[in-house]
DNA sequence: CTAGGGTTAG
């Protein structure tokens, strides 16, 4: 109450004299809601002053003030004052809307426009964009073709603001197609439209997509700003695309654009991925600020590489590790999620714990512990060929989750190191019937910034006869030298392409030989595949490092294996 | 009585 007081006497000794002309307009309660900025306790006092002093039907003092409550992060209050507003008009709503979608309060946003229509209150362009943004928000693909069609009844189905908007609701609902239509209808794009789409590709994995559109960006005419560079650096990542990633590199710097959080993130994860830690960690360095994510991302760059990590299930980490998780609850008061459950699978699996890592399981069990769990488990008794364990939790796994054709994979797999070829064809027929279709696997490899794609068997590219006649000599060699062709049970690998190829078809022994053919003796190989390394590549390729002596990096879809002199950074454990 | 917008990290 004191306070309160206080403040109405500073704002009743407000000197005419000291305001300038901008301010000479409004009343100093507005003035006063100014300088609370969004700090709850200022605003909850200048609140009380309005009711006071008899304002409080003042729509103009109640709109801002609304607006600042959320912006403090408290809708339940902003929610309290909306009906205190009298007759709320259009500009209240945008208002309104602006500040929920902004702030991440997208479902009340959605509430607030359906109130906006009923009230007959008139929405404008802004309205538009800010509803929208929610929807994108919620990924509310239904919903936001409903609001798209009340733009065109409206009449802003040109306003540029409004088409960026929803460009980005149907990018983030995953409809490329109709988002790519949307700006193709855009008489002119603005850089924002292209940062839209680009970075719509991007998300729904079609990174390649979003590095040809950049080029026609720039054929058009426009320059990259950061957000462009940011969602590129993504693509890279995907693609394992250094050389492009680079240039996109120097072009910030080139450009003056500050290495923000997200800029600096953006960066990290670009040279951890595409297999360039100590880049990465020179990024990291001259950062000015850095946030969990800067810290995530560079942790777990280290650990992907495993110069670092690979050890911990060798030595007696495993004791840290369960200190680790532990201290999580109790120390920290955090409830450990699905990622951390598979983290400890995973390390127990790797240091064959299968009994440590299985206890573990039945352990957070009293709820089922999610597939993914599950698929570390069978992934670490397909390491180390425990047959029944392997069947028990991929039956288990198949059961929660029919509609993986990853753990038919998986399980068809584990009867085949068994060499139960009869259980091997019931689980193929068992995906076929459920129309089932495995993941298909492509490796790329990136040479003078350009990405090429192989598929297993893959004849389309126009080296392809040099390609397979230098694949074979390179396999024949591997042979003299001790390499043996993982039995043809093993085929049936995660994921992994059909079996009915020949081993030495594989996509990533393609994109070998060619990166082998195009680049010069003593630079590094950097291959980039989707699925988990198969056994027999892994294998073929320590070969290769030797015969070829080259260094040869290959990110999989988990960890990267660096190849030199014959052996891996992965220690054969992945 | 004023006022404001769309895109970017995991």
């Amino acid at each position: 109450m004191n306070k309160i007081k206080l403040q109405t006497q500073q704002l009743a000794f407000q000197h005419p004299v000291t305001r300038n002309f901008d301010t000479q307009s409004r009343s100093p309660v507005y003035e006063a809601l100014l300088r609370s900025g969004p700090r709850l306790r200022n605003l909850q006092q200048v609140h009380a002053h309005i009711i006071v002093s008899g304002l409080h039907r003042s729509r103009s003092l109640l709109t801002k003030l609304i607006s600042l409550v959320c912006t403090a992060g408290s809708i339940t209050y902003a929610r309290r004052l909306f009906p205190t507003v009298p007759n709320p008009d259009s500009f209240l709503f945008d208002s309104l809307l602006k500040v929920t979608s902004k702030f991440g309060f997208s479902i009340d946003a959605v509430l607030f426009y359906r109130h906006m229509l009923f009230s007959g209150a008139p929405p404008s362009n802004y309205t538009f964009t800010s509803v929208i943004k929610a929807c994108a928000d919620l990924s509310a693909l239904r919903l936001g073709k409903e609001i798209h069609s009340h733009v065109m009844v409206c009449g802003y189905g040109s306003d540029m603001y409004v088409q960026a908007a929803l460009i980005a609701l149907y990018a983030k609902a995953s409809d490329m197609k109709v988002a790519k239509k949307v700006f193709d209808a855009m008489p002119q794009r603005t850089i924002i439209a292209w940062n839209s789409l680009i970075s719509g590709f991007e998300q729904n994995g079609l990174p390649q997509e979003s590095i040809d559109l950049f080029h026609l960006m720039m054929k058009s005419g426009l320059q990259p700003d950061p957000a462009t560079i940011v969602s590129l650096l993504s693509s890279c990542s995907q693609l394992g695309a250094l050389d492009f990633g680079c240039w996109l590199h120097d072009y910030s710097n080139v450009n003056g654009f500050d290495l923000n959080v997200v800029l600096g993130t953006s960066l990290i994860n670009m040279y951890t991925r595409c297999g360039n830690v100590s880049k990465a960690q020179e990024v990291f360095d001259s950062m000015k600020e850095r946030n969990v994510v800067t810290w995530t991302a560079m942790i777990s760059g280290y650990g992907m590489h495993g110069h670092v990590l690979s050890a911990c299930a060798h030595s007696g980490l495993i004791d840290d590790g369960r200190r680790v998780f532990s201290s999580m609850k109790e120390v920290y008061g955090l409830v450990p999620g699905v990622e951390h459950n598979v983290c400890m699978v995973d390390m127990f699996g790797r240091a064959g714990l299968l009994n440590d890592a299985y206890q573990f399981i039945k352990k957070i069990l009293p709820k089922e512990p999610g597939p993914a769990v599950w698929t570390s488990m069978l992934g670490a008794c397909r390491m180390h060929r425990n047959f029944d364990l392997g069947v028990k939790v991929a039956e288990h796994v198949l059961a929660v989750e029919p509609e993986n054709p990853g753990h038919y994979v998986m399980l068809s797999n584990i009867y085949a190191l068994a060499g139960r070829m009869d259980r091997v064809e019931m689980v193929r027929n068992m995906m076929t019937r459920r129309r089932l279709k495995k993941q298909v696997g492509y490796s790329t490899i990136e040479i003078n910034r350009k990405t090429y794609l192989f598929s297993m068997g893959d004849k389309s590219h126009p080296q392809t006869n040099t390609i397979y006649r230098y694949l074979d000599e390179l396999m024949c060699r591997c042979s003299e030298s001790g390499y043996v062709p993982a039995p043809e049970s093993l085929m049936h690998d995660l994921e992994e392409e059909e079996r009915d190829y020949a081993l030495r078809y594989h996509s990533e022994k393609l994109a070998l030989a060619f990166g082998l053919l195009n680049t010069n003796q003593g630079e590094t190989i950097r291959i980039v595949k989707n699925l988990r390394m198969c056994e027999d590549c892994h294998s073929a390729i320590k070969h290769i490092s030797i015969i070829a002596d080259r260094e040869i990096i290959v990110r999989d879809k988990f960890r990267f294996h660096h190849f030199k002199d014959g052996s891996c950074s992965c220690l054969d454990y992945w």
